[in-house]
DNA sequence: TTGTATGCGTTATCAC
DNA sequence: GTGATAACGCATACAA
């Protein structure tokens, strides 16, 4: 009886095993009521046998498929980051994560709904980057749970994990403004994105608060999240007559960028030009002495992006869409220092 | 006929619009050949319908899960890198990549294992990190075939990715000694780790064919991979007599930690201090004007894993074991010149 | 090359 | 509570 040679046992072996119906197992692997005798045999059976469930074939007949599908522009440090915080905290719930980099290409971004769309996912959880627009159709048929993060996208009726942008960023361009700076510049990261939009916003503030003007590149590459728009658009900024003392960089990977173009200018961070970076990383104390940077933590914004689409997920009936919105600090290093 | 009110169709839906049976719709899904009239006609069903394959009822006949479990020591660029390659090698084959890190920690690896073992993984890709042996015994009783890469475990019959750590690391210390180095010392990595023995072996043969003696930390942390490991060996090595002109760091968590102490200890890289980094990451270039690495593609890496796991996964009679060393090339920057 | 029928492991729906 | 059994969506012998 049973245990057929060398397949893996089924919950057919183990009502075997412990005497009882297909049923009952069924039953006790979905957590429900069964009498304590037949739980006990059942759990010694599963034991014995080593059973684990085929949640494959269990998710063919169920609504839930257990998986989560998670979107993220790159493998960078941060959503690399969100991305660890939701395997940990959904592993031991038993599902099971599907990450996806859409590499800021379209068609990835397509590929990826329809990725998951065929793989039947419970969530999706998705930064709201560019291009995402242009393949919301597909989300139409899907019809699950989204929950945004990072980058926002405005009248959709859905709950978000963001960052108060503008509020730090206004934050960190004061802080340059009282170190004695009238010249800062700022990086802008790509404007189709709300995070680029606000990040320039808090700087617009902070210096319309001190009645300064704003300096920003003429990036000949266009606006952008990279290194190489950093790069070019600081060369560009030290082309100009009003030569700043000071730059905003929207993310590390421009303030990156600057740190290269302003070595090849010979100008020294932070005596001659300071730098603050919105966004921090695990390098960036080792770059030229310690960049200051705007620092929020991916652990907690990932633990609320869990927090919310685990209630959608169990919780189906149509709430109004929530948004938690997190507040990072400025981590005060070697960049900034007064204008000579 | 068919297309039940909201349900997502399924082939029997497919093969009723394109007027054909289930067998040959599955055919189509699966590559094989059909009359060309035929495939026309489901193609065109299948767009009309936006059908798209149900995985986990394939799965279930195929005895497979579509899992791929990839075990890492840590979200870090490098792994990351390759995790992103096999994601997107295994995607468009169907299959689903459970990333999953224990964080250099035991406890999490057994979980990860047995994590594995339940979700029925078709392949398990791991990084050979101290602590594996101790879950070896698990790893009996799931018997998926198993690809290591990075870090070696010797006496398994497995595949493996490995690096060519010793000739890099010796290519690399005889490029400083060529730079007139004559006092060259190593950060080691956790020396439990094939890839820190390797390379300190190949440091080691270029130190002998110099007849160079070698100087090593006696680091107070105790050998390990980490950036504070670095900070305290170079610390360290500087307490001494014999003080190093030039540094070989095992890798960019240790360079990071030796660039932080030199600056405390304000030593000027590359001016005071040589320093090159085994394995390179996307800002080692803005690091103190730029870090010479030993680089190697975590794409090809990836690649390269893929086309073992997959030839494992579709072909399972026993070949022998087979190895791929990647050969690193040296990215030669700013951080080594010729001492003083 | 194509159609038919059976089976995969699990959950859901019934009666009991 | 529990047991029998019909789905679930697809792949695959087997027959044609």
């Amino acid at each position: 009886m049973s245990n057929r040679k060398n397949k893996a046992p089924t919950i057919l072996d183990v009502a075997d095993l412990a005497g009882v119906s297909v049923g009952s197992v069924s039953r006790y692997l979905n957590g429900e009521q069964l009498r304590k005798k037949n739980r006990e045999s059942i759990a010694a059976a599963i034991e014995k046998l080593s059973y684990s469930r085929n949640t494959s074939a269990a998710n063919i007949r169920r609504k839930s498929s257990g998986f989560i599908g998670f979107l993220l522009p790159s493998f960078d440090e941060f959503h690399t980051g969100v991305l660890e915080e939701i395997v940990n905290q959904f592993t031991p719930k038993g599902y099971v994560v599907l990450p996806f980099s859409h590499g800021d290409q379209g068609s990835f971004l397509k590929g990826a709904l329809e990725y998951f769309k065929a793989q039947k996912v419970d969530a999706i959880i998705a930064s709201g980057d560019l291009g995402f627009f242009k393949s919301m159709d597909i989300l139409q048929d899907i019809d699950v749970p989204l929950i945004l993060y990072s980058n926002d996208i405005q009248g959709m009726n859905v709950d978000r994990v963001l960052i108060d942008d503008r509020k730090a960023s206004k934050h960190a361009v004061k802080y340059m403004i009282e170190m004695g700076h009238t010249n800062i510049a700022i990086l802008t990261g790509d404007l189709n994105d709300s995070t680029a939009i606000d990040r320039k916003r808090g700087y617009d503030e902070a210096l319309a608060s001190a009645e300064l003007t704003e300096i920003s590149a003429h990036n000949a590459a266009g606006n952008g999240w990279h290194t190489h728009h950093g790069y070019i658009g600081t060369l560009d900024l030290y082309k100009g007559e009003n030569k700043p003392t000071a730059i905003f960089a929207s993310n590390y990977f421009l303030a990156l960028g600057a740190v290269q173009a302003l070595e090849e200018l010979n100008l020294k961070i932070p005596n001659d030009v300071s730098i603050i970076s919105f966004g921090d990383a695990s390098f960036l104390p080792f770059v030229t002495g310690g960049i200051t940077a705007v620092s929020f933590s991916a652990k907690e914004i990932g633990r609320h992006i869990c927090d919310f689409a685990l209630s959608r997920i169990t919780d189906q009936s149509a709430k109004s869409s929530r948004t938690y919105i997190h507040q990072p600090s400025l981590v005060v290093r070697n960049s900034v220092s007064r204008p000579k």
